[in-house]
DNA sequence: CTGTTAGCGCTTTCAG
DNA sequence: CTGAAAGCGCTAACAG
């Protein structure tokens, strides 16, 4: 049952090749689409290969090509709700063509990793797509490798290597904009871990606008953890201190919604007296909030697309440009900063 | 650089074979630890072998061996929060031993599901895990692919295929007795899209607990979507109609998000007045709300892991039972349902 | 146009 | 113990 086994053996080439009373080599052609090959010897080796119910050996293929259509997708860590997005750009990039990919979760930790590369670099993979789930830089992979690599989210920490990473600096500077651009002008910032590139990142960016616009920051920017409670709580301490505040910048959709329900059970309207900006545009949390949560879009399904073209034109033969590339984030604008009409 | 092509075509056994000075038969035996072989001559394999930095060709391995270690993961739905953790029991199962995962998502889309089954025949996995986004049944695969199938979380249509999903009838049973054990009495049911198949099996669960427990349901059970949005509106309805109620069993933990939103706006304690328990114990949520949630637990890294082990058994040969099994969830008890001390 | 002949890299009898 | 030889399933020159 459920295909366990089952009868014959799956038909091959040659089986398919007597039975249209051609040549292996023909029916290679006929199948592949090669020319040379008369009209009527085609059809009569496809159908042919129809009623067999021929599937080509991928693996006998790859062995003469050199080349297998795989990749393999190393990740650190498949809970983070980071990679999936990536992962899902990549898959759908690839998917459209030839290609299929190994998933490989090293959770972390080294030596797994070690052992997927080898298992991977066994399968002859084409290329790898190493994903991690922070921003900030993650060891290199080394030059050794006989196939190209592609570092997406965590940048290698070797210049040399091809990295992708959202450009969390300029995130922080539009959260800054933003804000200004609704009017406010007594921001404060609100963050996450700060052992966290991203954290320090989008600081910076923040700092930075507030300093071209000529704007002094409410306090100090707050750091501590990614999560609702210390959104909360870094709300409820910042509005004692600073009771006149119009505008807070969170480091998280999560930080945000905690800082709305302070508001909420301080009374504060929002927009109306406060304006509040988010970050990851993490769309259950954001669109759930109340007032729906304004937030920065970190953009990482295109970012796993652009990882896999990449990884493309490197196995195609181009070279692959050394150095991180920081991509563009966007602004999703919804009630939390605009008031709905 | 980054590996694109590089030097040297990667060394072959051939190449290990002559370094060694032995014959390729001597050098295969020698690396994979067959016996009869000399202890001094495997040696001298081994260091050639590292010496050339050697990785055995998979693919060419598996073409002689007929089985290639690898299984397909045939998702409809990548971005739901239920195929992953699936998709990292499964690979946690398979990561340890031999094997490699290709991803395949098919975006909910038959030809695309169609065209991976294809391209995974192709490369001759051993096996495939299919995974749905509901515990709907799906189309079964049919009976006529070469390798052994097992559906999870999607049980398949066809009942001769084996299926794994979770128990949401127990689930809403059990839902119901822990509020009944924490002294509740007057209980209302709030669900979520009465379309799914979880909503309405976790509801006979419900109706079932209440029934044999003598009890009977506050209002009716109010099904609309799985969302925050909807348990706040739901709670409000429903306090204003039966302000007496004393428990809410919700289909989701959004839901019950959205309904501990509204009985702090109305000044109802949690759980002093009314206790809250939610569904899919998705931990970023139940940990940050006020207060933190009671949950149960679908289990589905466990129902990863245990499709992955069932696929193994029926790789090795063994039968896969015909059926669906329903898995046991778990309840996750936190403040929301008991008062912390 | 079609068929013969080498391989791709590795494993596995089966003789030495 | 070691090696020669025959494939695994397919593709790619070459000749016919």
């Amino acid at each position: 049952m459920a295909g366990a086994a089952g009868g014959s053996r799956t038909a091959t080439l040659g089986d398919v090749a007597s039975r249209a009373g051609v040549s292996l080599a023909t029916a290679s052609k006929a199948i592949n689409g090669r020319d040379q090959v008369a009209p009527r010897t085609r059809a009569r080796v496809i159908a042919a290969a129809e009623e067999l119910g021929f599937t080509p050996n991928a693996l006998a293929q790859s062995l003469t090509a050199g080349r297998t259509g795989t990749v393999g997708l190393l990740t650190s860590d498949l809970e983070g709700r980071f990679v999936i997005p990536i992962l899902m750009g990549a898959e759908d990039a690839f998917g459209a063509g030839q290609v299929n990919v190994f998933l490989c979760d090293a959770r972390g930790d080294a030596i797994r990793e070690q052992h997927h590369i080898r298992a991977l670099l066994n399968r002859r993979v084409d290329g790898i797509i190493v994903v991690g789930r922070q921003t900030d830089p993650r060891p290199s992979l080394g030059h050794e490798l006989p196939v190209p690599v592609v570092y997406a989210y965590s940048p290698s920490d070797d210049p040399t290597d091809h990295s992708l990473t959202p450009d969390n600096r300029s995130g922080g500077r539009m959260a800054v904009e933003h804000l200004i651009a609704c009017g406010r002008s007594r921001i404060a910032h609100i963050s996450g871990d700060p052992s966290y590139a991203a954290a320090q990142d989008r600081d910076h960016g923040f700092q930075a606008a507030m300093r071209d616009a000529g704007l002094e920051q409410v306090g100090h920017t707050m750091f501590s953890a990614w999560s609702e409670v210390w959104g909360r709580d870094a709300a409820s301490l910042l509005l004692r201190s600073h009771p006149d505040i119009d505008g807070i910048v969170c480091g998280s959709d999560q930080i945000a919604r905690g800082v709305l329900d302070t508001l909420r059970d301080l009374g504060r309207s929002v927009p109306g007296d406060v304006a509040v900006i988010g970050y990851d545009n993490w769309e259950v949390l954001a669109t759930n909030a109340r007032p729906e949560l304004t937030s920065i879009d970190n953009n990482l399904e295109e970012l796993g697309r652009l990882a896999a073209r990449r990884l493309f034109d490197a196995i195609a033969g181009r070279t692959l440009a050394p150095g991180t590339e920081h991509l563009p984030v966007k602004l999703t604008i919804r009630g939390s900063t605009i008031p709905h009409q």
